[in-house]
DNA sequence: GTCTATACTTCGATAGAC
DNA sequence: GTCTATCGAAGTATAGAC
């Protein structure tokens, strides 16, 4: 065991290190993320990121904490909009984000600590979407039956995780149909997503 | 430039490099294969590699074309049995070719090389699964102004691929009722997947 | 046609000075 | 809080021997 010191938290310098290391995750991959790498990009010394990180886990776990408290923020005013379901479509569309998640993904398959951090996250953000879609349900009358509120968001966001992941490959086949497909949906139970939602906003104003 | 030889094509060494290079891309991503790697586990020397494949990027489009040569063959019989929904749904599902693709596919993010060679095969892939849906459509008198044989194909498999893929990281909410709902749908259309499928079966006595 | 010796670069991580 | 110095290991790739 060693007694070497750690930096701060709130550290200006710890910070730029973080908005380093996403900037490379998503221009080269998360195998370009190195401590000198990361180091060069800030202009410090490769030590320093040891400093802050003592290893190249603590950093990844770090970046993945900091992306998911600002993600689950927008998530929450996704879900409180009066299109929810437009608003999670299109907060599942982001490309950066979804890039950003896809390379973590990558890295957790093969390191235990990001895939830990990873799943807990996960499972979070899923429990928030499905308890918000729930209600959702209620108010569009959409029978149950037919499809759970938690196999419908897992659907939604699954296929437009693939989407923006294909298109980022060059893989464009099928996505116009899908892209229709879904459009016609968001349509049907709230509209063209301009003018607002008047399925909900009678709720909104009955609650 | 340089003149240097390259090993043939049908050597048993360069075989052996290939299966290596699947074997550590499964069981520890695509940043631990290295031409080092690659030759230890294969009980050679590291130059070896590159008189099979010059660059890396040359290793792993050969390891790409030969897995996209088998996968295309498994599609074709999938898509001609008496249940080609379901069929397609489990070969989705296969974890192996699924983390294999993901892999590639990360990879493929960073490397014009191989981002091109994917492009390339899954849109094969796509055109041979919708042209052979389009029929199942007709059969099966799905309505495609409900939904167009793409979207339902781009759909199914997207869901798979991130069923599979959020399994391996030890995420699992939602996956019991989206389960539910595709196995209702392949239900409705092809019934249990063990007895052949009437519809199907019916037209290949007319045919 | 097959493989080895070797050059050069970059990696994660640590100890300890400033 | 930051940096110098440094270790041992691993990376790609080329030239040339067998």
């Amino acid at each position: 065991m060693s007694t070497r010191r750690i930096g701060t938290e709130t550290s200006k310098t710890r910070a730029a290190l973080l908005d380093a290391t996403e900037r490379i995750l998503l221009d080269e991959g998360y195998a370009a993320v190195s401590s000198r790498r990361v180091a060069t990009a800030v202009g410090v010394k490769p030590p320093l990121v040891h400093y802050y990180f003592p290893s190249m886990d603590d950093l990844f776990v770090a970046l993945l904490r900091r992306g998911a408290e600002a993600n689950f923020e927008r998530q929450a005013r996704a879900l409180e909009s009066t299109t929810p379901l437009r608003s999670l479509w299109q907060l599942a569309s982001d490309r950066m984000a979804t890039s950003l998640m896809t390379e973590l993904m990558s890295l957790g398959a093969h390191r235990p600590v990001v895939r830990a951090e990873i799943a807990s996250y996960a499972e979070r953000f899923r429990d928030a979407q499905i308890a918000a879609i729930r209600t959702v349900f209620d108010e569009y009358g959409i029978d149950r039956r037919a499809v759970e509120p938690a196999a419908l968001m897992f659907m939604m966001t699954s296929v437009s995780v693939v989407l923006e992941l294909e298109q980022s490959l060059g893989i464009t086949r099928g996505h116009r149909e899908t892209l229709e497909f879904v459009e016609q949906f968001l349509q049907r139970y709230e509209g063209d997503g301009r003018a607002s939602n008047p399925r909900r906003a009678r709720r909104a104003r009955t609650a």
